[in-house]
RNA sequence: GCCGAUGUAGCUCAGUUGGCCAGAGCAGCUGAUUUGUAAUCAGCUGGUCGGGGGUUCGAAUCCCUCCAUCGGCUCCA
């Protein structure tokens, strides 16, 4: 007999090579269908896999995130199987499942597979699910997997096959297909009814951009097919709030071909809105005692050559900018730290002036591979809140948390609040990759986990993605679809002070080198307008929106009153438009509507008579009448509340 | 940069067995209407069908090429 303890701490004997699916089902009928696979010990297992020892046993069903994980994985094996079916002789690569639904990335050979075929393969998994096909764990010596993937010429999994230990082995058998696999799958394919392949695209082997590009097909499938349609609606509801559609319906920035790709255009009302961001950061970093500087948009290739990105990105940037000057280069800025660097250095810094924390607004410009511009998102000219913060080693962890504070009331005013915390630190096994001494990475590195504990943050760690010159901690927020972008950022910087020989003057009379803390909260102007854009569905919050009120006057008659109300509202500090325009109140609201314009105010014959207007809140509607200083008081107060 | 797809008016989109001067709605302009909480009516303007090349008596439609965009991959100082 073996003991197992339930999730509620309950102790159960069971006979030895019980499985987790018998287990259940001696709860409940309901129970074993439903479970999935489980988890035992912290592992997951098939359900139908027989235990042998004492274990903890959690059951995962659909609602469970690891549920879901092997329901997509083998969904994955089943998409496999039925393009081995369709399409004899194709390779297969890896096919995981991921957050939302599996992907398995294969090689067609000659054929060309697109977008049009998905519908044939769908189908056919379909028909292979409706078989209840089991999933078949085989342990396998690893001469025998290898032999069958040579007799089946397979590459890729050979190669996969050889980082691999003897013993480790295992096929999983579903149907005609069979796949070395760690597992765990489900016991059959029943519970797989609803299957969408969602795209198509190139992936390299690997992800080696030298190696061989597969073809990688992306997909979700559910247990029923009102969930399917469930989340097809909402990918359709997401595709409303793309930033680049409503950017382009809000008159907020626009794109020419003739500027140039991934060229933002700010329009005035995104400019505006920019502005107003702008200010609400100095004012917010001025009190943490930032000072603001200005530093030219190019720089001569010295300073590239001293700071080192010369050597590292000059051949993949923008073309240098030659003078009438024999010999003289200037680049685009792609970075502002040389220029703060070199700020540093106008003047002799003692001890005393540490922490030195310049900030700026600087426009960068890189030059990105063409296929992964973005929206406003990824592009080649963009404004960084940039600010760089030269300490002494002993202050590291002081300005960590300062910038983190500064992150954190950003993201609770602008209401963000599903964001990741990344740490990305150095990898251990491979220290030449680095610049800058044991000792410094290690404080370093202790000072930011220290930094994020001490500030209450849920962090993830992700060992050996540190940039070359130091580690650092990154704001990643979701965009309407799911992509995570890296918004905020804070990096610790080890080579730039010692390539610009930047010093300072310790208490003991000595010559030291500072810190550099390079730091973004919003990460670009541009990428952050972008997320933001997405996240409140075009709708910003009163105190940032380009245009708070609209007058609607009911017909011309009443024009003339509402530039009085206009007069008044501006005299308030509330920015307000007229709609002069010859139409019905109906569609002057309905337009105003589709602007997210936050207030309407509907005046006529009564509003004139009462020197009144009708308030209509975006997607509330009426609010009743209010008088004009009544009306600013309620925009005034929730502006206020808000910035505090 | 790579794989696949897409590109018709300012916007959203019809229009392919290749065939009369390329269509609609919205936007814009002109006029009528003077309007009460999500679209008033009528008329008009507007396109070298992404650019270039080719096949053909004839190309938005077929082929080649370049550009841009979209979904990914790689990259992201």
């Amino acid at each position: 007999m073996i003991r197992i303890t339930f999730p509620d701490n309950v102790v159960r004997e069971f006979p030895e090579g019980i499985t987790s699916f018998e287990i259940a089902k001696s709860i409940s009928e309901g129970l074993a269908r439903n479970v999935l696979s489980s988890t035992l010990n912290g592992d997951i297992w098939d359900s139908n896999r027989p235990i042998l020892n004492d274990a903890s046993i959690v059951f995962n069903t659909w609602d469970s995130e690891a549920g879901k994980a092997t329901f997509w994985h083998s969904s994955a094996h089943l998409m496999a199987e039925a393009i081995e079916a369709l399409y004899p002789g194709t390779k297969f690569g890896i096919g995981p499942n991921i957050e939302n639904g599996f992907y398995y990335d294969v090689d067609f050979g000659e054929r060309v597979v697109s977008s049009d075929d998905l519908p044939t393969i769908e189908a056919k998994m379909i028909e292979l699910a409706r078989n209840k096909q089991t999933f078949k764990r085989v342990d396998i010596p690893k001469s025998e997997a290898i032999s069958y993937f040579e007799k089946k010429q397979d590459p890729y999994k050979l190669e996969l096959l050889q980082d691999l230990e003897d013993g480790t082995i295992t096929f999983y058998e579903s149907g005609s297909f069979t796949d070395l696999c760690r597992g765990p799958h489900l016991p059959d394919t029943s519970n797989i009814k609803a299957v969408k392949l969602l795209s198509i695209a190139g992936a390299y082997w690997r992800g080696d951009e030298h190696k061989k590009q597969l073809t990688r097909i992306y997909g979700i499938t559910f247990p029923k097919q009102k969930e399917l349609e469930e989340y097809l609606a909402f990918l359709e509801e997401a595709k409303k709030r793309d930033h680049r559609k409503l950017g382009k319906e809000l008159e907020l920035f626009a794109f020419s071909q003739k500027v140039g790709m991934g060229l933002p255009l700010w329009l005035p009302k995104g400019a505006e809105l920019r502005s107003r961001l702008e200010n609400f950061l100095k004012k917010v970093q001025k009190k943490a005692g930032y000072e603001q500087v200005i530093t030219p948009h190019i720089g001569n290739k010295e300073l590239y050559v001293t700071s080192g990105h010369y050597e590292k990105y000059g051949k993949d940037s923008f073309r240098p900018i030659t003078t009438p000057q024999e010999g003289e280069e200037f680049f685009l800025k792609p970075m502002n730290c040389p220029h703060h660097c070199e700020i540093y250095k106008t003047k002799p810094r003692s001890y005393k002036d540490l922490p030195l924390r310049l900030a700026e607004f600087g426009t960068v410009y890189r030059y990105e591979q063409s296929g992964e511009l973005h929206g406003l998102t990824r592009v080649r000219g963009f404004t960084q809140d940039d600010a760089h913060l030269f300490c002494r080693p002993d202050q590291v962890k002081d300005e960590f948390k300062s910038v983190i504070d500064i992150v954190l009331y950003i993201f609770k005013t602008l209401d963000f609040n599903d964001f990741t915390v990344q740490i990305s630190l150095r990898d251990p096994n491979n220290k030449e990759k680095y610049i800058g001494s044991d000792e410094n990475w290690e404080k370093s590195e202790k000072a930011i986990m220290e930094a994020a504990e001490e500030k209450g943050l849920k962090t993830i760690i992700e060992i050996g993605e540190a940039a070359f010159y130091g580690p650092k901690m990154d704001f990643m927020v979701k965009d309407a679809i799911g992509r995570k972008w890296q918004l905020g950022t804070i990096q610790v910087d080890y080579n730039l002070p010692e390539r610009f020989e930047l010093e300072y003057v310790g208490s003991d009379n000595q010559k030291h080198r500072p810190v550099m803390i390079h730091r973004a909260p919003f990460g670009s102007m541009e990428r952050f307008v972008a997320v933001l854009l997405e996240h409140c569905a075009g709708k910003f919050p009163l105190w940032l929106t380009p245009d708070q009120a609209m007058i609607i006057p009911i017909s011309e008659k009443y024009v003339n009153y509402a530039k009085n109300v206009l007069q008044l509202l501006n005299n308030y500090d509330i920015r307000t438009l007229i709609d002069e325009r010859n139409e019905k109140a109906g569609k002057k609201i309905r337009d105003a509507e589709l602007q997210r314009i936050p207030y309407m105010l509907i005046v006529g014959e009564k509003e004139e008579t009462d020197g009144t207007v009708s308030v209509r809140k975006q997607g509330e509607g009426d609010m009743g009448s209010f008088s004009i200083k009544d009306f600013s008081d309620l925009v005034n107060n929730e502006v206020k509340k808000i910035l505090d």
